[in-house]
DNA sequence: CTCTTTCGTCAGGGGGACTGACGATTGATT
DNA sequence: AATCAATCGTCAGTCCCCCTGACGAAAGAG
């Protein structure tokens, strides 16, 4: 039923970017589940991405992420919930809540940061160690082109 | 309140295709919005990306998407309301819907492709050329490794 | 001490994906 | 030719994850 393999056509950036992300993603949460993680989302990559060793307020968090307060409230009180991240009152501002990671997020990180060198070791091994050391640094400088373009806005 | 620009920790391969990905898309749908086309958000590439120039079956259209035919009808429907897709019968076969793109669907096609090239060039007069070359050659490689891996499955 | 700002929450909504079940149609197998 | 399984699209319901608006409580500036 036309399932040919598309006209091969000179692919955009975009799918160029998406795919890749993708399949790491499905890696990385992939590997997350295995290693007894299942509950941890895609989503939830934007706490563990940007909590800070000592805790970090919701509204920091939330920041960082570049999203709503409530958005990030609802992706923590997930996380606390299955006991990855635990919320006191920030002793210094009664309004506050200190997020911390409980010792099980913090070998979500951990895992985290694991699986995603496994994943890159995976990909110098199948495309070239120079190659994907490249591609890196490419990518490196293009975020970084990127965070001059949002500072200088 | 602990801003500071993180502590310039090694970025994961996930960031590094993430932050691109996500500006490109700030590019390619704040410029489709800009030429008319406000209603177009990021779902619905799904539709335009997969969709034959004669036509498409909702079923074909889903699984080249790789998504359910419900959350592919919800995407056409949505770009049929707004005019840029029809969907007539199939003659061929009483029970398929033949999707087809308007005048007005081709135009949002066309602009994607335009958008998409202009912000690669973007891309190169910011990084140089011909490291965006390099750039999108190892990412067509990564694809093409995907796709092997997909296809031995 | 008042007034403004900030913190987090409550309430509601929308986009975009999913699963399960189903009627209509098709096409293959007797 | 009749039956029966597979396929097409839809209906109904759900979930995740993001948003906006409004608000009480607390902090901080004057």
């Amino acid at each position: 039923m036309d399932d040919r393999p598309a006209p091969e056509r000179r692919q955009t950036l975009g799918a160029l970017l998406r795919l890749p992300y993708e399949a790491l993603q499905r890696e990385v949460y992939g590997g997350l589940a295995a290693r007894g993680f299942p509950e941890i989302r895609p989503a939830h990559s934007a706490v563990f991405r940007h909590i800070a060793p000592g805790g970090s307020r919701l509204t920091a968090l939330a920041e960082r992420a570049g999203m709503t307060k409530q958005s990030m409230a609802y992706l923590v009180d997930g996380l606390e919930a299955a006991g990855h991240v635990r919320s006191l009152p920030d002793p210094r501002d009664g309004r506050a809540r200190l997020v911390t990671l409980t010792a099980k997020g913090e070998k979500v990180v951990a895992a985290l940061l694991e699986l995603g060198a496994e994943a890159e070791a995976r990909l110098a091994g199948r495309i070239g160690a120079k190659r994907a050391a490249r591609l890196r640094r490419a990518l490196e400088e293009w975020v970084a082109a990127i965070e001059q373009d949002r500072r200088a806005r």
